[in-house]
Order: C-alpha cells, then sequence, then structure tokens
DNA sequence: GAGTAAGTGGAGGGTCTCGTCCACTTATGA
DNA sequence: TCATAAGTGGACGAGACCCTCCACTTACTC
C-alpha cells in the first residue's frame, strides 16, 4: 500500500456542515436548499425532486449527491426553523413566569407551524432521519413536563391538565395549516385564546377579549382533496 | 329509424340510486362501496383504484364503469356517513336547549371526523362532486348560524362568540385525525370540552371536570411524512 | 497554464398508477 | 332453452416520478 501524500486538509470535521466542499458545491447546496423550502411550502413535501432541482437551476444528480434521500433534504432544509423552536424553548425556560413562558413557546411555535406548511409536515412527522430527534425529543418532553409542573405549582394552570394537552393543542394547530397563512394565523391565535382561557385555575368571571376572528365560514373549510390526478381526459 | 320496441322499463328515475342495474351489477357496487371504504379509511382517500378493486374482487373496468372519477366513488362511499351528520343537524335545531343541541351536534360529527380518515378528507375537502353540495353548503350555514344565535341570545354563549368559530374548532378537530381513533377520539372529547368552557357566557369559578387525557405525548406526534417512496433501493 | 479530482447535467431504465379497450361471461325475459 | 344485451376482467399504452450512471465541465493546487 504505497503512502499518498493527500492534499486535501484532514478534514476537520465530518459532521453535518461540511465546510470542506468546493466553492460552486457550496453554493448549489444552499441553492437547492432555498429552492426545497419554497418549493415545500408551496407543493407540500411530496413535491418532485425534479421540481426543486429545477427550481434552484441544477441538476437532479446534483441535489441527490447533495441529499441522497427526500427525507434528508426535508430535515436539512427546515433545520432552521427547527432552531428557532428551539430557542424559543430556551427562552420560555427562562421566563420567571412560567404560565406566561409557556404561552409565548406554544404562541412562537404555533405560528411557524401555521405560516410554512412544510415546516408543518416536517415537525408534525418527528423527521426522524434528523440525526439528533431521539435525544431532542426526548429533552424537549422532560423540558415540557417541568414547564407545565412549573406553571401548575404556581397555580396558572388548573388542576387537571395533563402534559398530553400540549400535544393535543399542537396537533389541533396542525389542523389549520392546511389554510392559507392569512386565515391560518388569526385563526391560530383564536384558538390559542381560547384553550388557554380554558387551561387556567381560575378563569375570571369575565373572560379576556379574543383577538379577531379568522375570515373562516364553512365553505372556508375547502381543502382540496388529495385526489391522484393523472392524465386530463379529453 | 325503425321503431324497436323497448323491452326496458320506462327507466323511472334517473336520479343517483341506480334501481335498474343488473342484479349483479347492484351486487358488485355494493361490494365496491365497501371495500371503498375499508381501503379509504385505511391508506387514505388516494389509495391506488386498483386496491379498491381488489379489495372488492372485482376487474378495474368495474369499478370505472360504475365509478368515472375518484370523486364520484369517494363521494359516494361516504354519503351515509353524510347523512348522519345531516340528521344531526335536524336534532340539533329541534333541541329546545339551543347550546346542548349545538354541543351535541358537534361532538356527534366530531366524533364521525376523527374515527374515520376516509371521512375526514372528504368532509374537509368539501366533496365538491357531489350533487347537492353547494345547495347544502350554503343551507347549513343557515342553519349554523341560526342555531348559533339561538344559543347567544339564551346567554349561553359568548358575547364575542362567531359562527366561524365553528369551523375553526372543526379544523382543529380535523388535525387530531391523522392519529390512530382510539387516541384521537378521547382527544377530540378533551378538546371539544376545552373550547366549550372557552365558549360560555358565564363560566363557572369552578370549571366542570375534563373527559380523560388522550394517550398523547410529543412522540406520540409522530406522522409519517407523506414521502414518496418509489423502490427500495439496494 | 496545466493536471486532477470534485462536481455537474441530463438521459434513461425501472416502477407505479391511471383509465380504456375488447373479447368473454352471465342475468334476464320470452 | 335460447337470444341478447348488460356486465365483466385483465391486458395494455401513457404519463409521472424515482434515482443511477457516465461523459463532460470546472474549481483548485502547483
Amino acid at each position: 500500500m504505497p503512502d499518498q501524500p493527500s492534499h486535501k486538509p484532514p478534514s476537520p470535521a465530518a459532521g453535518e456542515a461540511p465546510a470542506e466542499l468546493r466553492a460552486d458545491a457550496r453554493r448549489n447546496r444552499e441553492r437547492v436548499l432555498d429552492a426545497a423550502r419554497e418549493v415545500f411550502a408551496a407543493r407540500g413535501v411530496d413535491a418532485p425532486m425534479s421540481a426543486v432541482a429545477r427550481r434552484a437551476g441544477v441538476g437532479v444528480a446534483t441535489l441527490y449527491r447533495r441529499f441522497p434521500t427526500r427525507s434528508a433534504l426535508v430535515t436539512a432544509a427546515f433545520e432552521d426553523q427547527l432552531a428557532v423552536c428551539a430557542s424559543a424553548f430556551e427562552e420560555a425556560m427562562a421566563d420567571p413566569n412560567p404560565g406566561h413562558g409557556l404561552y409565548t413557546l406554544l404562541e412562537k411555535v404555533c405560528t411557524t407551524l401555521v405560516t410554512d406548511h412544510g415546516f408543518e409536515t416536517v415537525f408534525m412527522a418527528g423527521f426522524p432521519e434528523a440525526l439528533h430527534y431521539d435525544r431532542e425529543r426526548a429533552c424537549a418532553e422532560e423540558r415540557l413536563a417541568h414547564l407545565v409542573q412549573r406553571a401548575r405549582d404556581a397555580g396558572q394552570l388548573r388542576e387537571d391538565f395533563a402534559p398530553a394537552d400540549i400535544s393535543l393543542l399542537l396537533l389541533a394547530v396542525s389542523g389549520l395549516a392546511a389554510q392559507p397563512p392569512e386565515t391560518a394565523l388569526p385563526a391560530a391565535r383564536r384558538l390559542l385564546t381560547y384553550l388557554f382561557q380554558s387551561f387556567q385555575a381560575h378563569p375570571p368571571s369575565r373572560p379576556a377579549p379574543l383577538p379577531p376572528a379568522p375570515p373562516l365560514d364553512l365553505s372556508g373549510l375547502h381543502r382540496p382533496l388529495p385526489v391522484r390526478t393523472a392524465t386530463v381526459r379529453p
């Protein structure tokens, strides 16, 4: 085995931030991620890979070389948003008023969920490909329980409130995400307000006013059937 | 043009209940509808048509002959459930206690939504192929507004309650429908209770107890990515 | 400026689903 | 029992998408 002097630097970190990519490759990677965010937000995370490639002005092969599976692309595309959620968590833990911290946290997360359809899917799917996901989740679970406990101890949550109600709330909000953001956002805010008023241990006899009602009527529910439209027949 | 004596009866009603089908055809139609309900509930309304046909023990052509488009099949398959909802509406209108009527109506509808994933999709999509849909919807809208107004007049709903909040509630519940029924059903009940307590005009200082919390934690949110899985590569 | 390996694009084979066509089967009525 | 038209099943062409392969291009090093 001949010793070949390698010209490459010793590849400092084989982590997830590939710093040793060639300049053009790095540039393309970014373009793909941008395109993915746009396409996924508009057409859902099951949009054709070729659509993402086209939007990025890149061949399909380039896309697959960088992100071998769809999940890898999806995960990478929404890492930033995920970081936002994580930092919101930190803030909530640091808030001296646990009830307020919890409310603010959920409002932030729900706003993100409802604004970006792609992210909603990813968040709800638990992006199983994300390396740190299991650790992340266990940690989140624990911290959330702690947050809830603190709020309940402070007399800010009713006795029979359960940590599962947080999941319940997230699922409920995700149901709004199919609507266009200009509807979904006020809807989410109003839903959160309703729920938080119910979560309170000692509701005031005259409940606080609600944020404005979303522009929703029964016809506003229209969500297109996920029909497999092959060819339009003549 | 020779006058051919037609042996067929004068085709009494060309409506949607094809009574003039041959016996075996009518039988097959029913089998297809049963299969469709099962397959759609299990795999969503975008399951392959061939899967429905196979399950019904019928060729694809038979299926397409009876239901030329997927929407037609979907609509027909869930007509019964729709009728249940409609009759629940009637009951609600007839209830002398408007608040109770409204609550019962929503509980019934939500239970159906959350129990049958196929129906949830159809309901939320507004099944645009259903002939009477537009009429139906306008009518529903009107009756719902009436119901809400009655309940508010009776002092059972808070002043700032809006009819749009009904849509909000339905969307929220539809977010639970992705969970398996044994989770989604208690979740829906609990969500409804929370919301109704918030809807009340004069909440008691000590809110009524909640139904049991659903078995949900953050990992329970896991919803599979709608990934386009083509071929498993070796 | 030249050598080289990393990077790239697009063609193409494979798979899945759609929806139609047509030769065969079967219920129905005389 | 038989004639007949309604009904049926499976094959099949078309289209969408997945993902890999390979000849070509380009950034980087000396």
